[in-house]
DNA sequence: CCGGTTGTTCAGCG
DNA sequence: GCGCTGAACAACCG
């Protein structure tokens, strides 16, 4: 699940802020009888995090790399977290759940989330430039500089900015670090208006494709990077910038 | 039935 | 302290 998921998550949540959790119940082994009776002061995302603010403390629900959730309904067995509220319930699977006992804005940069009106262009351009001998497919997963990025974002933006996600930070000429900054940002928003309309793989221009969508070229499919996530990559649109 | 995957954290090692 | 590796989480899809 990356940031535009968690973004609608929350916008989902919304007829619960205010109300109180009637009952917790789950796996989760965080001490679920402190939640019970307290009252939602706010949802909130950073990057792939959901957080539920609560007086005096707040949950982090992460959903990894399998994580799923149910609204109202309980569809599978064995939640990891659900919450009961007089008006509907939420109900996490897969997920990490754990408690930050300090205020949130001690804990989170929003400047680095790529999907809050926060989001800093300079300050992400800065921290990129921060880790000269990495390669980009690498920083553009950095939680802590593009935050609610992810494997899709990542290939699709690196399409769009037309870099190959085997570039060293340091070779890639200026212009293109602006260029993928931005991309990263604008196709995490393309990300969430497809998503909304169930038509995010419409988006897709190298990602689980055997082809380009534009020059209908072979996509090459492989595992890049200190990370070694996979990468799609058209060799006629990303050019991979090397020492001259 | 098997293999791959829209992630992260942490232990253990050298 | 560092980077690296593997494990753990364990379901869905084709």
């Amino acid at each position: 699940m990356e940031g535009p998921s968690l973004v609608i998550l929350k916008e989902e949540v919304r007829p619960f802020k205010g109300k109180k959790i009637l009952k917790a119940s789950g796996y989760a082994d965080i001490g679920l009888k402190r939640l019970t009776g307290k009252p939602i002061k706010d949802f909130k995302t950073w990057g792939k995090l959901f957080l539920v603010e609560l007086p005096g403390f707040s949950l982090r629900i992460h959903f990894l790399l399998f994580g799923f959730y149910y609204i109202n309904e309980k569809k599978n067995p064995n939640p990891k977290l659900s919450l009961t509220f007089s008006n509907g319930s939420l109900h996490c699977y897969l997920s990490s759940v754990r408690i930050i006992e300090e205020p949130l804005k001690n804990v989170f940069d929003w400047e680095v989330d790529l999907l809050s009106p926060k989001w800093n262009f300079k300050k992400v351009r800065k921290l990129f430039l921060q880790h000269p001998d990495a390669m980009v497919c690498d920083v553009v997963l950095d939680p802590d500089i593009f935050s609610g990025s992810g494997n899709i974002i990542k290939n699709e933006a690196l399409y769009r900015a037309g870099i190959h996600p085997e570039t060293r930070v340091k070779h890639l000429p200026p212009r293109k670090v602006s260029q993928l900054v931005r991309a990263v940002h604008a196709y995490s928003y393309e990300f969430l208006r497809a998503t909304k309309k169930d038509k995010l793989v419409s988006t897709w221009k190298v990602y689980d494709r055997k082809t380009c969508a534009v020059c209908e070229g072979k996509v090459i499919k492989k595992f890049t990077g200190r990370l070694q996530r996979n990468s799609f990559i058209c060799r006629n649109c990303q050019v991979l910038y090397k020492k001259q």
